[in-house]
DNA sequence: AACTATTCATAAAG
DNA sequence: TCTTTATGAATAGTT
């Protein structure tokens, strides 16, 4: 009665699973194991995390504690760090150069709605070039002294913060319209709890026709 | 020679941690173990994903395939997904797809408001000849003008050029070999772990159909 | 940071 | 997908 049960878990080879049964059961086991992890992470060291995959099928899951778009936010948003050591000053510039690629999503929207707009527009760039000899934040970066980054980082952030005023208005504005009380939907978890919520992608699949914006 | 020379792992319970040195090791190991997990997903799978985690110090740590931006724009910009035919879940999608619209009527909204600025352009237009503060980028944006808008979003362009060809030398220079797939540490060098090998990159990367945020 | 005993995760099969 | 099993891997506690 020698028997052979089972051959028990086998080392693999971290490559690309050519097997679509396999590779779906994997990803399916493996996304739990690290949700489960991420959520332990979040609980034993009290910590802001938050976790994004799209399954094979294209599928979004996501686990966030708080929740997913507090942590993004707080990632593409953060303020620029005091020190200025070595390797921080690339890194301020990449997170920098992640703002005003921000700042380019909105403004390139408004600007192309605003286009009928841009004669008007020349008339005013005239008047404006001739009292501003100052365009030095066009310069190569590397020619800005830091008091010229500083000031210019300022302003970015003063504009962004003006232009997220305006919507925060607007979007409270449209709450109170809104007939239903908030409630923690896709990308929720919402715990010190053992294990996440798992409420991944939507049921169905995908195709939808879309309200056109973006 | 029978020793003890540890007791080995022990089963922990899942909550806070208390003692700082005991967390600060323990959010270092699980980061890590994290980051490898995510990255052999990404791999065995050939999925996109991204994970971001701000350490107990409030640093930023982030691993993203093919990178951060590109998977959480992705996730924000994905499509409404289609109706079901379940009550429940009717409700929470008639609420997802309010709030795409409530976001695209603040997007609306915006525009009318900028569109509306344009008459009072001719008033700013006079306090530019004035010639006023040279920080007028830094007024409330509704107070901006279109021409004001345009020069703004040029420049950001140039300096975001500016930043990008700059990030692009230092990435090549210090493009040390490394298997890995991209693994970010945003706001220091951590050192000896492979997953925490330094890249700030932007990706530009589009998929064509995003519509909703949501 | 390294070490090890142990717990935990999971590949394979049903 | 859920369960079982045997192993491979991650890691808690210690040095």
């Amino acid at each position: 009665m020698a028997r052979k049960p089972s051959l028990g878990r086998r080392k693999i080879k971290i490559a690309k699973i050519e097997n679509k049964n396999h590779l779906q059961v994997t990803f399916s086991k493996r996304k739990s194991g690290l949700f489960k992890k991420a959520s332990e992470l979040c609980t034993l060291c009290g910590v802001e995390a938050a976790f994004v995959v799209f399954s094979p099928a294209e599928k979004a899951f996501s686990f966030g504690h708080p929740d997913v778009d507090s942590v993004v936010n707080r990632f593409l948003s953060r303020d620029v760090p005091p020190q200025t050591t070595n390797g921080a000053l690339q890194l301020v510039e990449a997170r920098r150069n992640a703002n005003v690629r921000e700042l380019n999503m909105q403004l390139t929207q408004l600007l192309n709605q605003l286009e009928a707009e841009k004669k008007r527009g020349e008339a005013l760039e005239e008047a404006m070039k001739a009292g501003q000899s100052e365009r030095w934040w066009e310069a190569p970066i590397e020619e800005l002294s830091v008091k010229q980054l500083e000031q210019l980082h300022a302003s970015l952030q003063e504009l962004r913060k003006n232009v997220g005023k305006q919507a925060e208005r607007l979007m409270i504005e449209s709450a109170m319209a809104s007939p239903y009380m908030p409630v923690n939907e896709v990308t929720g978890f919402a715990g010190n709890n053992p294990y996440e919520l798992l409420v991944t992608g939507f049921g169905g699949h995908a195709h939808g026709h879309g309200n056109g914006l973006f």
